[in-house]
DNA sequence: GTGAAAGCGCTAACAG
DNA sequence: CTGTTAGCGCTTTCAC
């Protein structure tokens, strides 16, 4: 007796044979190939529906040598802004039938090492990487073929597709809305000893060219390092910056999670939002929507890093299939998959209670 | 010449004819199979090295039958509880060598339903799975066989394991805590009109019996209903609580992020937290420990959340191999993987200055 | 429009 | 300790 058993170990061929076809139509009637009499696809499609098939995605893969599965690599999954755009990128995957792991690399070099050198073998299509701590020479080392695209600041004219925001354009506005704003002492906090990390490095330039441009100073002092971008790291920072004999009253903060410190410090110490300091972020996370005082803040176009992402994925997966078709073409020196794209998203500065406040903080 | 080629096209063949052994012996190494000669070992790697072999995990996953790849399914990644969740997931998934791809169902209905129906095919090994709007019934009518464990409140004596907190319990300490303070007139946002919403209601009847012990009243004009748990939802509820002609002294939302809209409208109307308005939130998300005030909420530990849901997935797929051994045993019959485990994970209150404030918001 | 057969790369018996 | 062989479930030429 054909009832379905426990581990539901039903096949093409089962289906096929209730059918009384070929396995080759039913797979073209599950891959909707076009030229199935009605009559046989609504026979098999009983078939399949009574032994309730389903296809095994591991042959499929297999034989096709593609998985639809892409990863996603980024550092921590419980930071806002990463959590929001791993949302934006699986949905971006999902509209081309893609679907996401996740790893999270907790920003260790060690573990971007790991995914880098292609960690999960053959299983994904391609890989979307977010990372903290690599540079450009590490990629150029990278002997793992899949296609990689690269997000955030932290590598440009590395050997791969990259998605960013002008950070240097961006800095400037942030510093500028500030310097508009009539404040004189305008602080930064976000600094990063580590030589890789393009994102302190631009967002700071930015930050002083904007300061230069208003004919501002720049001591030294203003300017706070930071560990990593949490919330915790942004309220000793401006703890730190209130102990200052001449306290600053604006700080630019390089990503959101150390503004909302910076707040959290700010209504500590009884200063008001943004009476005597105002507050920039950077990344505009939900969480800064409803601070108090809600975050004026930069904001990246999330949706279309994570399309602009997809799409050059796509598009790399595209060009490695037609590479394997014209297999013994004479260009096979042609050295990697062409010249790495560079694309910069949009971004806007959403202005809020942090800068320009209706009731004080 | 051999050189590696774009493609990369390296199996255990080529691997195995260049260290002049076979395949058999590659396999072994690569799986680190204990009896090979230590000189075969050392070719064999020698060969892989050379040659940048990496298994093809499709065709690994179809002799297997095993994937080592798990789904995590839940609403929203960007709502903290979910991303904190699901960072602890992979965390735990990791350490038995599990990769998570994620699926985020909008807390949709009909993608809530495909996700049970089995959307990822024989692609994971398990299913952990936060549903929303699903209940006992749509469980029962399940085909997928895929292993499953349900997170979260939402359905109770489902035919699966699953793994909570209890609701009814936390909701009284909650509760409990504000009449402690002395509060008289305790309100509660996140009342849900679906009736499917267990959450909603256990934390309800859990907050109404504190009241009951506590001889307070329960006028229902202080159980304010939303229809998402987002911050909105929570300041829009606020709102209409202090506009009513006695607004309450202190109000017990079901998750942080209607406290944090909560907070929100308070300090938007002028209303200082806790001394006019204390508040209690759930889920202890980072944002409350940051935000002004400091939130006091219930807070589910979500790492052993995690652990106990990829141990009952890992004892399920157990099982499971099991069965597929003894194959024509006698009970057949057994209907399903025996009794479905219910299991809640512990919490705690962390009291923070939304109720026992330090300075005044 | 449909069928037969080969083979994707790997692992698991079973020999030797 | 290592080699040979079969086959996981699917797609894909190629015939018919």
């Amino acid at each position: 007796m054909a009832t379905s058993s426990p581990g539901e170990r039903v096949s093409l061929k089962h289906v096929a044979a209730r059918a009384g076809v070929s396995v080759k139509t039913v797979s073209n009637v599950v891959n909707g190939y076009q030229h199935v009499t009605a009559e046989t696809r609504a026979r098999v499609q009983q078939a399949i529906d009574e032994l309730h098939y389903r296809p095994n995605l591991a042959a499929r893969n297999l034989r096709r040598g593609r998985s639809n599965v892409i990863a996603l690599a980024l550092p921590e999954l419980d930071l806002p802004y990463f959590a929001e755009l791993a949302r934006s990128v699986i949905k971006a995957a999902e509209e081309v039938g893609w679907t996401v792991l996740i790893d999270q690399t907790d920003g260790l070099v060690e573990r971007e090492q790991l995914v880098l050198d292609g960690i999960r073998g053959r299983l994904i299509d391609g890989l979307i990487f977010s990372p903290i701590t690599l540079g450009a020479a590490d990629l150029e080392r990278r002997r793992d073929t899949t296609p990689l695209v690269l997000l955030g600041e932290r590598v440009y004219d590395g050997p791969a597709d990259h998605v960013s925001i002008d950070n240097l354009a961006a800095a400037q506005v942030a510093t500028g809305h500030l310097v508009e704003l009539g404040r004189r002492r305008i602080a930064a906090i976000g600094d990063q000893p580590r030589p890789t990390s393009q994102t302190a490095h631009l967002r700071l330039r930015g930050h002083l060219q904007a300061l230069a441009r208003a004919g501002l100073p720049a001591p030294p002092e203003l300017v706070c390092p930071v560990e990593r971008y949490h919330r915790a790291d942004g309220a000793a920072a401006m703890h730190r910056l209130l102990d200052l004999p001449e306290p600053p009253d604006a700080v630019f903060c390089f990503n959101d999670l150390l503004a909302l410190g910076a707040l959290r410090a700010l209504h500590e110490r009884g200063v008001r939002v943004p009476d005597d300091v105002a507050v920039v972020g950077w990344d505009d996370v939900e969480d800064g929507r409803y601070s108090t005082p809600t975050l004026t803040t930069i904001s990246p176009d999330k949706q279309q890093i994570a399309s602009l992402a997809v799409e050059f994925l796509a598009t790399q997966l595209e060009s490695m299939q037609l590479e394997s078709k014209q297999l013994e073409s004479e260009q096979l020196e042609s050295e990697g998959r062409g010249v790495p794209r560079e694309v910069t998203a949009d971004f806007g500065l959403a202005v809020r209670e942090s800068t320009v406040g209706a009731r004080a903080g």
